[in-house]
RNA sequence: GUGGUUGUAGCUCAGCUGGUUAGAGCGCUGGUUUGUGGUACCAGAAGUCGCCGGUUCGAACCCGGUCUUCCACCCCA
């Protein structure tokens, strides 16, 4: 054999089986979007690198992939920035284009570039994969898949509440009980930030935050100091740490606690209005829970935070995050068009569903029947058979040799064909065929125009 | 991007301080059983030991490089 072939790095193929479960999850997520009326769209699977550059920050720029330009890209580069050997002037004269890092910011393009088309407000819901030059790890691809559904053009904290519910509705009806929505305001943060006299260091002060249940406490104290932080402000911050018992009270301590500063105390008032709702219209199966450090996310939210993670005791990242942004579009030009959105992290999700054992068994089943093929008299018959069964809208296949049938019945075994008929030259002559349920191994004798019996039987 | 880790049959993995023809289980193929799979028994096929180079009389094993896997940072779905 020649040297094997390869993937990229942080790439997968999906066999046949994989693909049926990630579908299974697909038309779920899907059906859940369209139920709450989100309308799909689609963009390109690369944008100009201008869209997209600057976006995420210094980190989310390094991640991008970049597309080298068509034709003899290098000879049009000049002398001095070919000689520089300096990357960041380089590519932008040998790259005008970029694979998709996300879904979010090309839908805020979409918005910008179609906004006398749109009806607002506009609720969108994209799936499509996204490309990331990061290091792969664990539910961690270079290619992967996001489901976003997203609402523009509406401050309401209704939509809020709604996508609570929309995740709500997908996990529940995946079956995956116990996922853990986290809620946090950006304006809680900037209001604590406030408060202990950090406001300017508010990025740093929030990143700090986010790790503290894998640093703990010290970590974070330590962290913060590092960054710039007063030991006075993490002194005044220390509450956030013991911060405990229900959503109710834990808005009551940090009522309290931000009493002082105006966008705090708004920030509260949206946890609160969103909490309330939630409690009057309740959940299925999911739990949701304010969580204060949660500070993930692109800079870009201004106002709720979303993080889903997975049931307890499943390792793996967040399986979906979302968050309202009040000046998306303005990045296009665009100002005044707030926006908020969730997204479910595909990839992830299969991962924890296997992990978990939820896919339902009967999904791989790709056939229902399988016609046993005894030589060409039997499978003329056989032929004509699988043809009524197909036009009837059942999944029929006829085995296309006439193999042993040890092999054939094994064959039907390892495709999980429920139902194998066998119709050999004694039933040719008796004009019947026998159906053998492949999961008891009962067998059942029927006549050729009694084929609509069986079918009932499906 | 930083530090570490992994790669041996289709899959999951053994393989001693370097020493003849590199092993197991599962799977696969054939048979026991020419009209019965999922169980059992028997037999068989299948590996330039990730790739390139070096050290050595001799390398799956030691050294360098490279790709890949996973892990911790970073960041995130």
């Amino acid at each position: 054999m020649a040297q094997k072939p390869s993937i990229p790095k942080g790439t997968r193929d999906f066999s046949p089986s994989e693909v049926i479960k990630r579908n299974y999850i697909f038309d779920i997520v899907k059906k859940h979007f369209q139920t709450f009326g989100f309308q799909p769209i689609e963009t390109p699977s690369f944008e100009n690198s201008d869209t997209l550059m600057g976006k995420y920050g210094d980190e989310g720029d390094r991640l991008i992939f970049k597309i080298l330009n068509s034709g003899d890209f290098i000879s049009k580069v000049d002398d001095v920035t070919y000689s520089s050997k300096n990357s960041s002037s380089l590519t932008p004269k040998i790259s005008e284009k970029a694979l998709r890092y996300d879904l979010t910011v090309p839908f805020a393009r979409y918005v910008v570039q179609h906004q006398n088309e749109i009806d607002f407000p506009f609720k969108r819901y994209q799936i499509q994969p996204v490309w990331r030059a990061d290091r792969p790890q664990k539910g961690r691809f270079r290619e992967f898949y996001q489901c976003d559904a997203d609402v523009v053009g509406s401050d309401s904290l209704l939509q809020e509440v709604e996508l609570v519910q929309l995740y709500d509705a997908v996990f529940t009806s995946l079956k995956l009980e116990g996922v853990n929505i986290k809620l946090n305001n950006r304006k809680i943060l900037a209001g604590i930030a406030e408060v202990i006299g950090a406001g300017n260091n508010l990025i740093n002060f929030t990143v700090a935050l986010d790790k503290l249940d894998k640093i703990g406490e010290e970590g974070v104290k330590k962290e913060m100091l590092a960054k710039g932080i007063s030991e006075t402000a993490i002194e005044k911050a220390s509450p956030l740490f013991y911060l405990n018992g229900s959503n109710t009270e834990q808005l009551d301590k940090l009522q309290y606690l931000l009493s002082s500063s105006e966008v705090g105390t708004k920030g509260v008032e949206e946890l609160r209005f969103i909490l309330e709702f939630i409690e009057e219209v309740g959940l299925q199966s999911a739990k949701l829970s304010i969580d204060v450090t949660l500070a993930r996310g692109l800079n870009y939210y201004t106002g709720a935070i979303f993080e889903v993670s997975a049931p307890e005791g499943v390792q793996m990242g967040s399986i979906g995050g979302g968050g309202r942004y009040d000046d998306l579009t303005g990045i296009f030009g665009l100002k005044n068009v707030s926006g908020v959105g969730i997204s479910f992290g595909l990839d992830r999700i299969y991962l924890v569903l296997e992990e978990l054992g939820l896919f339902p068994k009967t999904i791989e089943q790709s056939l229902d029947v399988l016609c046993v093929n005894f030589g060409e008299q039997e499978a003329l018959e056989a032929l004509r058979l699988t043809t009524q069964l197909r036009s009837a809208g059942v999944r029929a296949d006829i085995y296309p040799s006439d193999a042993k049938m040890q092999k054939q019945m094994k064959f039907a075994n390892s495709r999980n064909v429920p139902y194998v008929i066998l119709l050999g030259a004694q039933e040719l002559k008796d004009k019947t065929f026998v159906v053998k349920n492949m999961s008891n191994g009962e067998q059942e004798t029927y006549n050729f125009d009694a084929i609509d019996d069986f079918i009932a039987k499906l």
